[in-house]
DNA sequence: TTTGACCTTGACGCTGCGTCAACTTCTAGC
DNA sequence: GCTAGAAGTTGACGCAGCGTCAAGGTCAAA
């Protein structure tokens, strides 16, 4: 019994341009090429085009199948894999709706959703900033705790870190230094907001890695652009940074 | 103030070339264009871009923002519509790690995975085809019956199938007319064997269109390629027609 | 012999950028 | 003022998995 490729197409529910994909890409060579260049599929062909298309409907990427079926890989562990990633990708949905739930009611409070600037490093979008800089730990942690609150806590800890900024802008703008009495209770309120945050050094009580994170974030200040817009001019990040290593230095 | 676009890529955790990107498509343009060619971004396009991230951080697709973007679709609905089409998405994830588990178990006791061609219409894999012919409902209906089944009871689906097929190829073998009585006994069991899958017409009671559907069973065995690897000749299909047509006419 | 169905090989399109390549322009130190 | 290096620009290819023409050769039935 022999197949041509519009047969075997209608018989497997696909297209004939995917099986000359398939061919092309090494995955299902037909078992017969006739002499006009024809394909002609036997039952081996079908046989083993129903594992690919097997494979394909659980989502596989034709890469992987082709391992499968080469089997340089056991088709047990490769589907326990495939059921893995699977939850994963499940889970990361998840996580999407409830975030797009929490923005549509942020926005039906009128609220601003987007969130501050000065949350750099405890939210998805600075995922990767905070896993360099602190750890997969500190991320999860933090994370975590940030989708674990309540709108009206989030506003809440948005109020204060907006206070704090307002804060450090009339202080710098006042030309304080950044070692008077006033720059060190700013910082000592700056650290104390920090330490919300689960996951940091600060939070865990662990005071070397606190006070080496408190001079990274004055370094950030003034380093990382992100942060060039919460103050008018340059002056400002330098002073903020200024404050928060002398407080790092004489106060932790 | 106003930014580089490497400085407002750092700021929201992008590169440069999505930037560019966004400038091509029409998402974002910048603010200025300098007489050398560079692009300069202010505090609108900042904002406009913020929108742009949390949308597409949201899983949307970028014509999908540039709309929200344009007005020419309410906030509040594009995020509703969203969170369905994610939900949908999740489901859709969740059947999959069903349908594989399931498979991984059937790998496991040592049963085909894959499902007998005469499930065709009654499984995930010709869902286009079930639907055009018997209605979205009927799809709906057999498929959740199909998953809600144990592995066993799939096996003796699927024995029963086979013993049906072996009885057809036999009679055909045998000769027999397509309105004898033995080949009317067969078209009864064949019909007894699909009013099983509730969402056909016949479990269904509707009589005139459980005619019409045995009349429709009797075409494909002939007319539709994937059922010709059955029976060793056409013939052997066309009197399963036959007798589903006889007895779809005179018994029903 | 014609007609229409089916076969072939290209080649572009889609999504959202990553990643060279080749070239110009700005910035900072000497 | 000079020069190095950082940063800017516009192409253009690549990715996954085919869909979808285009242009032409082959086959089966009337």
């Amino acid at each position: 019994m022999e197949w041509t490729i519009q047969e075997l197409a209608a018989r497997a529910g696909i297209t004939s341009r995917t099986l000359r994909h398939y061919d092309r890409v090494g995955l299902l060579a037909p078992s017969r090429l006739g002499a006009n260049g024809y394909r002609y599929y036997d039952l081996g062909a079908v046989a083993r085009l129903q594992r690919i298309l097997l494979m394909r409907r659980l989502g596989m990427g034709l890469p992987a199948i082709a391992e499968v079926l080469a089997e340089e890989v056991d088709e047990h562990d490769g589907l326990r894999a495939h059921i893995a990633a699977l939850e994963e990708e499940r889970d990361r949905v998840e996580r999407q709706i409830r975030s797009v739930r929490h923005t549509l009611e942020a926005l039906q409070a009128g609220v601003e959703p987007r969130m501050d600037v000065m949350l750099a490093g405890f939210n998805d979008h600075y995922k990767d900033e905070v896993i360099s800089r602190w750890g997969e730990h500190a991320f999860q942690v933090s994370n975590d705790w940030w989708h674990g609150k309540t709108l009206d806590q989030q506003l809440a800890w948005k109020q204060a870190s907006e206070d704090l900024v307002a804060a450090w802008v009339a202080a710098a703008k006042a030309g304080v230094s950044p070692t008077s009495e006033h720059a060190r209770s700013l910082a000592a309120r700056h650290v104390q907001w920090l330490s919300q945050v689960p996951g940091t050094p600060t939070a865990e009580g662990d005071r070397e890695r606190s006070i080496e994170m408190v001079k990274g974030v004055g370094d950030m200040f003034v380093d990382d652009p992100r942060f060039a817009g919460m103050y008018d001019d340059a002056a400002g990040a330098m002073f903020v940074r200024d404050a928060l290593q002398a407080y790092a230095r004489t106060r932790m």
